[in-house]
DNA sequence: CTTCGTTCCTGGAAGC
DNA sequence: TGCTTCCAGGAACGAA
């Protein structure tokens, strides 16, 4: 699942590949991505657009396109952008993006539960993308309006995590791995952790996050850069998808359960 | 305002 | 072996 280091990966990886170059045509397979406007204006306001920057916020990639127009896309899932060179369509290509020198930019997705727009910038009908929370890692996220969140709350401290609102772009990955790391069980009551684990938990969250950056983001089932490549965090998970294995700092036997209507795993020994 | 349940979608795994 | 059922989960949406 994209989550923030994941699509950091995708952009800077993918960058190199579309900037300066411009929208030929667009060949759109499934329509039900394309959140807006219509299929048809989609594809001609894309149409001779130059890509001039690639941006992120939280999980959403932002194509910055010359007359002030966006395209963003959320991968949501099982979605992916890869830069092609040949005519060759990948797997479970949706949208094929047509570039000036002749290369392609895929839209790949096996669940098309991803979402895509053309928006003008500034424009804020995009409401996960104007509601979103503070970016971590670029100063923006501290430790005092952090905290005031998590008083705030009084649902599971996980939930605050995933909460896009709160802090942008945590993921269901990160988020594990932040709470272990911390030392915090997922389900405890956001309102109830001291400041020390409030300081804990978000010096974990930076870290993990910089952590999936730096292995270029995590690939436990689909995920690929905009290369097609595989990330390699996954080789460093300390509880996510390690349900009924030993805790690596422990050896306790890591617990599968729900919090936050999300599939969660945490040491029941390292965790309090 | 928060919180919770439902929906979307496909493929892989588990169960019988 | 082959069929059916369940599960993965980010975000929008409606309801409490």
């Amino acid at each position: 699942m994209p989550e923030l280091p994941e699509v950091e990966s995708v952009r800077r990886t993918l960058s190199p590949h579309l900037l300066g170059r411009r929208i030929a045509d667009i060949k759109i397979y499934v329509d039900r991505m394309i959140k807006h406007p219509g299929v048809e204006e989609f594809t001609s306001g894309l149409k001779g657009r130059v890509i001039n920057n690639l941006l992120r916020r939280g999980k959403y990639l932002l194509f910055d396109l010359d007359g002030d127009k966006l395209l963003v896309v959320h991968l949501r899932m099982t979605g992916a952008l890869i830069a092609v060179s040949g005519t060759e369509t990948p797997d479970y290509g949706r949208i094929d993006f047509v570039l000036s020198d002749g290369s392609h930019l895929w839209y790949t997705d096996v669940r098309t539960l991803g979402t895509l727009y053309l928006i003008n910038k500034g424009d804020t009908l995009i409401k996960g993308l104007s509601s979103l929370g503070p970016e971590p890692l670029t100063g923006q996220l501290d430790i005092g309006y952090f905290s005031t969140v998590l008083q705030k709350r009084k649902g599971p401290v996980k939930g605050v995590l995933l909460d896009q609102s709160a802090i942008a772009g945590i993921g269901n990955i990160y988020a594990d791995e932040a709470l272990f790391l911390a030392g915090i069980r997922p389900d405890r009551k956001a309102n109830s952790l001291s400041a020390a684990e409030m300081k804990k938990l978000y010096s974990a969250v930076l870290a993990v996050i910089a952590q999936g950056i730096e292995n270029r983001g995590t690939t436990f089932r689909d995920y690929k850069d905009g290369e097609g490549k595989k990330g390699s965090n996954q080789e460093y998970l300390l509880v996510y998808g390690r349900g009924k294995q030993p805790c690596k700092k422990c050896g306790a036997v890591i617990e599968n359960s729900r919090v936050a209507g999300r599939g969660t795993a945490y040491c029941p020994a390292c965790q309090a």
